[in-house]
DNA sequence: TATGAATGAGCCTTCATTCAT
DNA sequence: CATGAATGAAGGCTCATTCAT
């Protein structure tokens, strides 16, 4: 087998975990079956990360890398709450289907750190939710704080729990449909309050 | 160890596969730990499920019967779709705060069925959804059935990844009040559609 | 392969260990090698023994028992303390000479002990040294105590010595010579310490 | 690391080599861990050695070297065969306590190069024996040579056994107290030796 | 019938070694 | 020349499963 670089080894070994993974689980996939996927030696992946453990991590922070958690603020426009977060969530959906495999294993992935170590999952969240709190600093809010924290993990549950489904069926259609209807539910919300904030 | 009816074996190892799934995952949860769980002997496992894939099998069914898919309907009285949807969301919810264990097991096990047969968790899905919309049924509904039924989707989609969360970080009054909120996103969508109809 | 009960199974598993240890060390002993030379399935190794480690120290265990400590006492008779000691040099450089393989594992796996937990081969030599002194109380002894045991402890460095040599060249007569000349050592020297007494 | 030329280097490596041998056994003593304790790349161990084999046959021949064998024979006078041989032993005793780790790596090494290809080790004690001899051909012997030549081999049997004894114990003080014993019974059987010759 | 005993297949890891500079 | 990087082969162990009663 052709001599590679470890660096390009790290990338190959990880893309080729992030299948396995989405394939048969973080347990199912064995080192062989990643290495193989790889289509590298079986040492490498052990020169390069040490022990499967540390394979996962790097997958799990490389994904977590991934996910997009921004809306696109048109600048300088003052924009609703409403829009910025079903923006979000739209995108996030979209990335989604789009990326069925990953998100698979990410799932997969998280359960495993939960396992393996359960502050691990908790300080993926914790960034997740200050990432998008960046986000609704830039807007104008309509609620309490702790209100606004508690929409937000609301709408991290709908992107969980809707990406949950898509693995399922399988279908992107209706995924994007009811992604669709989630926002509608938000804003719908965020509508209200606005109503009666202004009163 | 005591000879035990198979009956009761096959209910031992149930409950005692749930705790281990729960703690170790699907494929974590090696036959012989699900056994010492049960305080069964390691072969009374393939005598009464021939292997571990079966067993797999009965945990699955097993919860998916637990789950609490049906609203309180205040008999006689006509009664919102918000009502009884948020209502449904609610005990849902409820359920799973107070029953970690089985919810953790149940996401495990789920994930480990799609792998292991996709068509087995579409099935859960589907049955989940027409026990949700026979509920539906009893009351006005202001939408378009292909509507009624993505709102259904999403509302699903919030228990899922609400449970998710809750398993991250195991708290639960902060799930209670999230689930408030998603209930309250709910109410308000319908409440707006109420209004549209209206007019 | 054919299922032996795990009594069968461990003694061939011992008996080929003292074997593969006796041509490869300890360390090179691996569990394969063994499995193989006992015509065994690896996983019956694990399962008699749970690891490589207790294996190696029911091979110790087994040959120490085996060791030949004590020297035939002509009942009722007087005898000398240079007879006693020079006979049971003897019949353990015969022993030696007779089972070459397992002295040599005994040695490799005392060396192994020593690393593994050093306390063992202490224990070990310590038994030997009881066992000679238990014969010891029943003749004569010219001698101390202390100068005594320090007697015992050169005579079993005789042993051990004249061991190694003998794997060494694998010269049975030169070894048994040898043997004699270390007895002629040891009763001179006791001759002397007699005559000392007497005067 | 720093660039370190070959002959540097190999000493290093020997050095470290022992050290860890005595440690782990010539079977534990990685290439790794040899390096390591060197404080040398690894590749510079097959660099100078081309491989473990070499270099642990140049610890072998490295210490074979360092081994007293010699006693200090005061030069003129006439000296009794006896206190050659004790002082031999005692002098090779006193390198042994004092230079535990070496020792306990020269058996490692010997019990390896013995399993490695026996000749080599019958060598050894060739070398050893015949640098004896050359000993005693300076001082008058009471004794035929075949008959010299087994004590020799009884008195390096006995220095290897109370090597081997002095690594289990560690007990410096008893280690010599039991070499002088074992001159003692030297000595009487050459006295012995020496008066019959006499009559 | 229900269980203790035993095994084939496969897992993660480590080793000595080789490659490429 | 001397070294960092990479790999083929093997090692100890565990797993689901089957056997024999």
């Amino acid at each position: 087998m052709a001599y590679v670089p470890a660096a390009t080894r790290r990338e190959q070994l990880i893309e080729a975990a992030v299948r396995v993974i989405a394939r048969e689980g973080a347990d199912g996939a064995t080192t062989r079956k990643i290495a193989d996927e790889a289509k590298a030696p079986l040492a490498s992946l052990h020169y390069c990360f040490q022990n499967k453990e540390n394979l996962l991590l790097a997958v799990f922070a490389q994904l977590s890398d991934e996910m997009p958690l921004d809306a696109d603020l048109p600048d300088g426009e003052s924009t609703s709450l409403g829009y910025v977060m079903a923006q979000s969530l739209t995108r996030a959906m979209q990335w989604s289907v789009e990326n069925a495999v990953r998100i698979r294993a990410m799932i997969e992935v998280t359960l495993w750190a939960e396992r393996y170590d359960p502050e691990l999952a908790v300080g993926f969240y914790d960034g997740f939710a200050k990432s998008a709190e960046a986000v609704l600093r830039q807007v104008d809010v309509p609620l309490p704080d702790e209100e606004i924290h508690s929409v937000v993990r609301v709408v991290m549950s709908m992107v969980d729990g809707l990406s949950l489904q898509f693995f399922t069926d399988g279908d992107k259609k209706r995924t994007l449909r009811d992604t669709a209807t989630a926002c509608e539910l938000l804003k719908a919300f965020l509508r209200e309050k606005e109503r009666e904030a202004v009163q």
